[in-house]
DNA sequence: ATAGCTGTTGCCGAAACGGCATCAACATGT
DNA sequence: ACATGTTGATGCCGTTTCGGCAACAGCTAT
């Protein structure tokens, strides 16, 4: 099913690798077919569409223009192959998502697995990433699904939906904090305290709210690994911060205690945003499955704000 | 710049004709090279495209999927080409527009005259239809932006605004009605009516309301067009109904005048809507006229409402 | 039956495409 | 400074694809 002209996919290819060579690679050509298509399309177009540097080529202005058409007709024609499987009864076709890694321990894993018993033949491709990447990857249309903290989103992209969960302080159940209902910063900072590295936007929520605190803080941990920051916690060896999505299953049966944080005298909220190319028809089963996805945030929203109700 | 297989573009054309030798006409190529071309489609893909009958080609339900994909296609390509020449600093194009008849008196040629004078090299083609055909020309990706009725519409159009005016009826100055500031359907019906027949979507406002009542009304005049409508009753032959859009300049100058029309103690209103493809992003200079569009209908919106208060 | 329309097919020349080998330009490593 | 390994671009040539012409079968309306 290759009605499109090669140009098209050999410029795609060669956007993605950066270098007409590898792009031949890739699509198991000789590099001088693909050096053809590209210059033939700048002849056509009338202007050029990569710049050539010693060391690979990069998009022209032009070419960016270029890159997001062929983007939109590479991705439109992924939905009307999946429509016509469809048609036939056989649902299949590739999920790919990018999210931050809050989403890892819990919700994540029980959607796919919940949703792969229903749709078998519809398989997943997750990629973690920091909020900025994930944005960027579904830019550039790596990935059809995009969970990401709510920041402002470029224009190309489409805010589907908006849920806020509170964000909290993790201890372990020995911790001298962990018989409070919630926590504020500047008890937290009493103890040792296990910071987010800036590529975590965690990092970047409790940061303004910590410099306004005057107090020097115990010498901490920082880590990149929300993973790792909580499995910390868990062994004593400090407070970690995060959203209760992060620790959902665990907090029953381990040595978790989430301590919803308060910050003069009002709840610390984390936006998580769901995103999506906004020039694009999602095929049939990722529309499936990214309208369970929102569902699911919003119950857990909706949950969690109920078993932490806010304090007037 | 013609970068995409010829495949899609001789699809298009023999999906708009309905016929290859008539595609191929307009193509300027040999039929049987059209011919070729969707046979070879319909093998890549594994499914025929068309139901040939003896007078011509109509699409099956995979053509339709196809169809919506090199829609897509096709018009983001112009859309890219737009972008393309903009940035060399030519804004030149065509907007393409499907409206109902209400329109055409005042606020389109308005519109166009005041957008051409900043943007002189935008050129405009402008269709009359119904309000259901005007969709449809939509869907069918024959124009770029629709205005109609605000009737319930297909998923694949997105209602870019609504805005709402208030049904009037149209008499002549010496009108016996002519003094009153509002009149009720009731007392119209006092008086030969020029009725709108069924295409007109003015008729599907008005009937319900009519059929409520009892009375037998005088004998009427049917007519499909809101231009012959509104001369009649200037010529004081009876009362039309419509917006006041229909006669934003003749009320002042000429014979008309227009009465806010009452039920029940209440307006009628009439709800118009914009439209546009879901499935597309707009070139730059469609994008800005429908701006202003949507900020004309607006204005308008509110001046008239505002000439005309509701009375509690 | 005739004339006019439809889409399809064989044949053949022309254009486009892809592969191989080669080239110049530059970066890196010794 | 020289060798080596990149990069993209080009000339040559066989293969594939495309398009035009003419003829064909199927159908409709006159």
């Amino acid at each position: 099913m290759r009605f499109h002209s090669p140009a098209i996919q050999y410029f795609h290819a060669v956007r993605r690798t950066g270098s007409i060579r590898a792009a031949a690679r890739v699509l198991n050509v000789a590099s001088s077919a693909v050096s053809r298509q590209i210059l033939k399309l700048e002849q056509e177009i009338g202007s050029p569409l990569f710049e050539r540097t010693t060391r690979g080529l990069t998009l022209t202005t032009v070419g960016e223009m270029l890159a997001r058409h062929v983007m939109n007709v590479l991705q439109d024609l992924d939905r009307f192959r999946s429509d016509v499987a469809s048609l036939s009864g056989a649902w299949h076709g590739t999920v790919s998502i990018a999210c931050i890694e809050s989403l890892t321990e819990s919700v994540l894993p029980d959607l796919i697995a919940s949703h792969r018993t229903r749709a078998r033949r519809v398989s997943f491709t997750t990629e973690v990433k920091g909020s900025s990447d994930v944005l960027e990857a579904l830019s550039r249309g790596e990935a059809d699904i995009g969970i990401a903290m709510a920041l402002r989103h470029p224009p190309d992209l489409r805010q589907v939906a908006l849920k806020r969960f509170r964000l909290g302080a993790v201890v372990a159940r020995e911790h001298p904090l962990a018989r409070r209902k919630t926590v504020t910063l500047a008890q937290c900072l009493a103890f040792p305290v296990i910071h987010a590295l800036p590529e975590l936007s965690i990092y970047h929520l409790l940061q303004p709210l910590i410099a306004q605190l005057s107090e020097t803080p115990e010498p901490a941990i920082q880590a990149n690994s929300i993973d790792l920051m909580r499995e910390l916690a868990a062994r004593g060896v400090g407070v970690a911060f995060q959203t209760q999505l992060g620790i959902g299953r665990l907090s029953r049966d381990s040595q978790l205690v989430f301590l919803p944080l308060d910050n003069a005298g009002s709840p610390v909220w984390s936006d998580l945003g769901i995103y999506v190319r906004a020039e694009r028809t999602l095929p049939a089963y990722t529309e499936s499955f990214l309208q369970e996805l929102v569902r699911e945030l919003g119950e857990r929203e909706r949950r969690e704000n109920a078993a932490y109700p806010q304090v007037a």
